[in-house]
DNA sequence: ATCCCACTTCAAGTCCACTTGAGGTCAAGC
DNA sequence: GCTTGACCTCAAGTGGACTTGAAGTGGGAT
């Protein structure tokens, strides 16, 4: 692994389309490290494309930058809960449960020739289908940017 | 619909788990209407623990309260752009996707005896597949609360 | 009639994930 | 040798989604 092999902070952010100030932001929270520096300059090996990659994947989950962190410090030993790990995995398999009624409400609402929504009967059943589970314990959701 | 149909601002906070100064929230942003009001206080219509589920999974799936708004208004006229909102149904197949591949990760994680997950050729895999796709355009994510 | 307590308003505060700004460093090209 | 531009640090600011606090209101039970 020469220096030919390690990328800028710049080069990072052009791939990746992350702004270079955000990359920073998680260093700062333990979720990547660069391989080095160069003068001042982070380098970073290749691979940390991949780690952003789950980080972003993880983010679009629903999960905070501190929950993605315990499971890839960038430092420290690589220790995991794997208990909590399934937990999550479950967890995403309601998610994703949800996301695709809602998908199938959204397509609904687009199609569907009934002025008013609720009284579409094919829709209230979705939404019925929603219900069931939305309500249950898990408050996790995300905010998009 | 009589009045023993409504409900009071605890009891729909109570069965949907959500912090009454939530609903008040939500009211002053245009999503959620009470029917009237009983003195001071709310009075809302057992369908509006619908619209409420509704509105939690589009939170889930990363959209924003004014994004939300829009198509759902309790006011005004419920008028949607159906390009819009077809576009958002393709991006959720999309979230779908990547969300799926992420639970795969997060059970291989748990499961797999790897010490360094970098190293199993397998979680590799998946995030080579996860990698296509989320760098690409949409920087749309949510926060978990 | 009075008390309680769940409700009310409104302004300010909190948390998270960044972003911005001010002021500084340094390698490379002119 | 000097400027340029991409990088650096650190502190403060932003935006979204709530939450909290202070001060007040009013329906229902005692």
């Amino acid at each position: 692994m020469d220096q030919t092999d390690l990328l800028d902070i710049g080069e990072v952010a052009a791939q990746t389309g992350l702004a270079a100030s955000t990359l920073r932001h998680w260093e700062s929270e333990g979720l990547i490290e660069p391989a080095g520096r160069r003068g001042l300059r982070r380098q970073y090996v290749a691979s940390t494309l991949e780690t952003i990659a789950h980080i972003r994947l993880a983010q679009s989950a629903g999960f905070s930058l501190a929950e993605i962190s315990t499971w890839i410090r960038a430092d420290g030993p690589p220790e995991v809960d794997r208990g909590a790990l399934r937990a999550k995995a479950d967890e995403l398999d309601r998610t994703i449960e949800h996301l695709a009624i809602l998908r199938d409400q959204l397509r609904h609402v687009a199609d569907c020739p009934a002025p008013r929504h609720a009284e579409c009967p094919n829709f209230r059943q979705l939404l019925r289908r929603a219900m069931a589970g939305v309500f249950d314990r898990d408050r996790r959701s995300p905010p998009a940017r």
